[in-house]
RNA sequence: GUCCCCUUCGUCUAGAGGCCUAGGACAUUACCCUUUCACGGUAGUAACACGGGUUCGAAUCCCGUAGGGGACGCCA
């Protein structure tokens, strides 16, 4: 039997990055078995679910590479679960049919005062099955009732976790939860079960934090007559401080990952080593991940998000990415610290200097931090530390180097950086002496890629007066 | 409060009773390379939460304790 997993976020804000990892997961694991993944938004709670957040979410995923098997569907490219509430009212109908469960006519206030009168004498806040007995002839007139599981009160129920292992809970623990709402909508553990059912979902893989609900969902499982899935549930993506990833720690959104520059392969691959591992290797390409990935392979502690970690992942597959399509990330993050578009001309530029820019970055933000002073027209902004390299006596030997150039014809880096060892030979100087001052000039500042490239991508005109505007008055 | 899960360097992890003097990666420290900063290279610091068992032998199996996380909604 092929193997059916699903990702099924719902739409009420920003896709998590601890969901991308679910959803990384879900993937992988079909591709590795050659089955399929599908997504499936869970948009039954109508009054916090939006259209942009479904769009964000199929952002997010394409922008990872995460693609669905049920694109086609429906005509909007993915399952909706509120579309599907007649099919769940009718299960409940079903269940209420084969007595595996009932009406209840308690409101929710009269629920409140239970569990305020629960907690306030330290018991398990749980409904007492109060209408789990009552005759339909004892509901009140002018009140829907909502329907409730008639769960079992005895014996234990066992979820085989293929992360977890058994977990076993006593059915005593369990109450009778609300299976479809007073206004006919389902809840959330009866839309699960029937979509996983319909959809023909063979591994439900999610994050841990359903775990207990899974207790209650094999319950309905086992009211249908259904087959019962395997279950996957993944440790959580912490805070780098321990507590849940949430905004307080700057990047809870996918989003965020692109907005700052991490390269999508980077998150992924850094993401698959979270609760993840394959022997000790580190960086996996997507293909070694499919070839590699199984379930088996999965930890059971949660993982701290480690920033730094990312940020090494991402310095790596910046190394290794082509020029021009760093140019083409790194091109509109430029023109947003420049205040203005970047000509044909200053793009070429920029894949010129890629090569020397991109093994000294972690993320784009920091390529096009560094790229900036390639491209100021006018006069150039210097740092402090720059200034203090420029000493009238510094300022003499530019202006005699600058004479030299002005004289080359072949302007490339080993003729430049020439001109600049025979002039500090012939001083008894050091290349450092002149160098610095000269990338003090050019740059403006005291840190730069190899400066004699960056000479030479500037040309010898915009170099000439990029050193003329220290020396020559 | 009740129930469930988890626990190896600061972080991610390797580890399937002897291969462990506990390995790798990130971070960190020192040195080398070097026109700056990086890259790269070399070396170093650093962990089996604690307490009991089982066993000839335990990071690995069992039981407690502590700590962390999760769930207890007419949210998903």
């Amino acid at each position: 039997m092929p193997i059916i997993t699903r990702f099924a976020p719902s739409p009420t804000g920003y896709l998590h990055i601890g969901s991308v990892r679910t959803a990384l997961f879900c993937w992988l694991f079909a591709k590795h078995h050659g089955g399929q993944f599908l997504l499936r938004v869970e948009d039954t709670d109508r009054a916090r679910s939006t259209p942009e957040s479904v769009q964000t979410i199929l952002e997010g995923m394409e922008w990872l590479g995460l693609d669905w098997d049920n694109k086609d569907y429906d005509g909007q490219g993915y399952y909706s679960q509120f579309a599907q509430r007649a099919r769940h009212a009718e299960v409940a109908r079903q269940m209420v049919a084969n007595g595996t469960a009932y009406p209840c006519y308690a409101s929710p206030e009269e629920l409140d005062a239970m569990r305020a009168e629960q907690k306030e004498k330290g018991l398990p806040q749980r409904y007492d099955g109060r209408w789990r007995d009552r005759s339909a002839s004892d509901a009140p007139a002018g009140i829907s009732p909502v329907i409730r599981l008639k769960a079992p009160q005895t014996g234990e129920t066992v979820v085989t976790d293929a992360v977890m292992g058994t977990i076993t809970v006593q059915n005593s623990q369990l109450d009778d939860m609300v299976l479809l709402r007073a206004d006919g909508t389902p809840t959330y553990m009866l839309a699960v079960v029937v979509d996983d059912h319909d959809m023909g979902i063979t591994h439900v893989v999610r994050g841990d934090d359903h775990l207990t609900n899974t207790f209650r969902q094999i319950q309905i499982y086992k009211a249908m007559g259904w087959e019962i899935p395997v279950f996957a549930h993944l440790p959580m993506i912490l805070g780098p401080d321990g507590a849940k990833l949430s905004k307080r720690h700057g990047a809870p959104a996918v989003s965020d990952y692109r907005d700052r520059g991490y390269l999508p392969e980077a998150v992924q691959n850094y993401l698959l080593r979270l609760c993840w591992a394959h022997g000790d290797d580190e960086i996996i390409s997507t293909e070694q991940a499919i070839a590699w990935f199984d379930l088996d392979g999965i930890g059971k502690s949660p993982a701290r998000f480690d920033f730094a970690k990312l940020g090494s992942v991402n310095a790596h597959y910046i190394k290794q990415a082509e020029d021009r399509r760093l140019t083409d990330l790194t091109a509109p993050i430029l023109e947003r610290l420049l205040g203005q578009a970047l000509t044909q001309a200053q793009k070429d530029l920029l894949t010129r200097a890629m090569p020397d820019l991109k093994p000294r970055a972690q993320t784009l933000v920091e390529i096009a931090e560094m790229a900036v002073f390639y491209f100021h027209t006018g006069s150039i902004p210097v740092d402090e530390k720059a200034q203090k390299l420029l000493t009238p006596e510094a300022k003499q030997h530019l202006s005699a180097l600058a004479e030299l150039l002005k004289e080359k014809t072949d302007f490339t880096a080993p003729s430049i950086e020439n001109v600049f060892r025979a002039y500090a030979e012939a001083k008894g100087l050091k290349l450092g002496s002149i160098a610095q001052p000269f990338r003090a000039a050019l740059t403006g500042s005291t840190v730069s890629p190899p400066i004699f490239g960056v000479a030479a991508l500037l040309g010898k005109q915009e170099v000439l007066r990029r050193v003329c505007g220290w020396v020559c008055n």
